[in-house]
DNA sequence: AAATTTGTAACATATTTTATTACAGTATGA
DNA sequence: TCATACTGTAATAAAATATGTTACAAATTT
């Protein structure tokens, strides 16, 4: 399902990546997107999780990036945000007697599956640099 | 926002493929996706409206398919449903005093658009026919 | 020790999606 | 011509998901 995280965390991304040699505490990345710290914070713990971010508590803490801009593609980034694309399924489980309903699901997952390795594709081709650059 | 209408949309034009002689009633095609049939009858009326298929009211009424399923491509009911592909944009107006902030959504358009394209070229490749041919 | 910040859990609110009920209008055919 | 079986659509309700808030322990700096 899609949500806003992939655009939280390329915003936080490209702070970091703006002010390489500080640590940004979440309240200021959250003044920058508009947003509750604590959502930021959770982003970052994602982040973190994934080494991307390295982040220093207590006073004067706050996160900086880990990796080269360069090297982080907006593919991982996309991945890491547990994001796919996809256009819905059936919620209830459609009709196992009916040849349309019993095998739909299966269609539509391999067609979502193209369409992400379609936009994966896309994104590999674009770094967080690139991206921050564009500002 | 991405909701289930493209997958429900697909389901009814295959359904209506596979029996190109009859009226379908919502309820039979609810019945194969296990929907409330006025959702069904909700996403027939988006149909209607693009001339995709034509209705019969009354008894023994029903919908069928208003053109060939080899002419329509997953392309067109993709935007027929008001889909696009996209990863969120922050939900509050970001700071407009942070270089950051001020550009992040117009960029992220500009992204989200190019995925759009791509997804768009790889369903215009597929007829409903082709998918429908599946089952 | 005081101040500031992260990390995280628990809870609250808002938004979106899906489902239900209800009923007027239309066509069929016994 | 009347009962039946549909569509069309509005109004409302419920469920699911996303976003926001409060609170506070733990860490670090000065």
């Amino acid at each position: 399902m899609i949500s806003g995280k992939f655009a939280i965390t390329i915003h936080i991304l490209t702070l970091l990546h703006k002010f390489p040699n500080d640590y940004l505490s979440s309240e200021f990345i959250a003044g920058s997107i508009n947003l509750n710290p604590v959502l930021v914070r959770k982003e970052i713990a994602n982040l973190k999780a994934h080494h991307i971010v390295e982040s220093k508590e207590g006073k004067n803490g706050g996160t900086k990036l880990a990796v080269n801009a360069a090297d982080l593609t907006l593919k991982q980034i996309f991945e890491m945000t547990f994001e796919t694309i996809g256009l819905g399924f059936a919620k209830n489980q459609p009709n196992p007697d009916c040849p349309v309903g019993k095998n739909i699901n299966q269609h539509l997952e391999v067609l979502y599956s193209e369409m992400n390795q379609n936009v994966s594709r896309q994104l590999e081709g674009i770094s967080l640099e690139d991206f921050s650059n564009q500002f």
